[in-house]
DNA sequence: TTAAACTCCGTACTATGGTACGAAGTCAAG
DNA sequence: CTTGACTTCGTACCATAGTACGGAGTTTAA
């Protein structure tokens, strides 16, 4: 029953194309997190390839993640420096600025959606000589 | 009595300057969209100075509204080919697709504010050695 | 008259989040 | 051993909606 369970220790890492893919991200974008200082820089293969080793595929799905939840990569930033889940108060901060962020973009969004929907709602009604929409625009 | 009402024919041509400020927009920014073909090439004083006349003004408002609905200034300029009021139905389909657009962005914006809620709801109660919304971006 | 303020022009730069390109080296399969 | 795929690098480019800069001419108010 040897090499039936490989070592935990044997750290698997994975080459620029296999990371990204598993990401859901390309390569160059591997590279353009480097540069942001998203991603540390990775070692190296003999080679000169970079290798990226479990921890730098767990900050990129940490990225993606905060990507999803909406916030940017500067912001992304600011919350891998606390990825430590110390700290628990500066990581709170973020979340309520961004969270106060997308609720005004819902509020805005939403002026939007009533606004057009009446103006569609007018168009369908039908009967006026001039598209209720254009008019709306030119109040 | 005479001269206390002004002839309307008198078109009042504004300087780039009072135009702008009556759209709350830059001065720099008319001359962006006229580069963009949102507003026509104005006449010019002797000078070479732009003038702005009421039609031109009409116009800058329209944009101005056209974007607070949300439409980017490529569909401006599309609605803006549309201004003479007929021709509704193709007006209707770009605010249709922009209200979808505009609900896709609300749907998406609602699932981030959710996440937000939760996690920070969990930071709030508190008893975690590590902080929730940073587990979270871990998974 | 002179200084401040306004206007003109072309061009470059901003922020954001990547994407594309070309030249060069490396690796794996046939 | 060659061909194709993969990787490296620096740099340039994409969209969006403007904003800034510098040098020149013009107008206006003191």
């Amino acid at each position: 029953m040897t090499k039936v369970t490989p070592m935990k220790t044997a750290a698997p890492a994975a080459t620029a194309s296999a990371a990204a893919k598993a990401a859901q991200v390309h390569v160059e974008t591997l590279r353009y997190y480097e540069r942001m200082g998203l991603l540390p820089e990775p070692p190296r293969a003999a080679n000169g390839y970079r290798q990226y080793d479990d921890s730098a595929q767990k900050r990129l799905r940490f990225i993606r993640r905060a990507q999803a939840l909406g916030f940017s990569l500067a912001q992304v930033r600011e919350l891998l420096r606390l990825d430590d889940g110390l700290n628990c108060s500066a990581a709170q901060t973020l979340a309520r600025a961004k969270l106060d962020g997308v609720e005004r973009q819902i509020a805005d969004l939403k002026r939007m959606q009533l606004r057009l929907r009446q103006t569609l709602a007018a168009c369908e009604r039908g009967g006026r000589a001039r598209c209720p929409l254009i008019d709306a625009l030119q109040e």
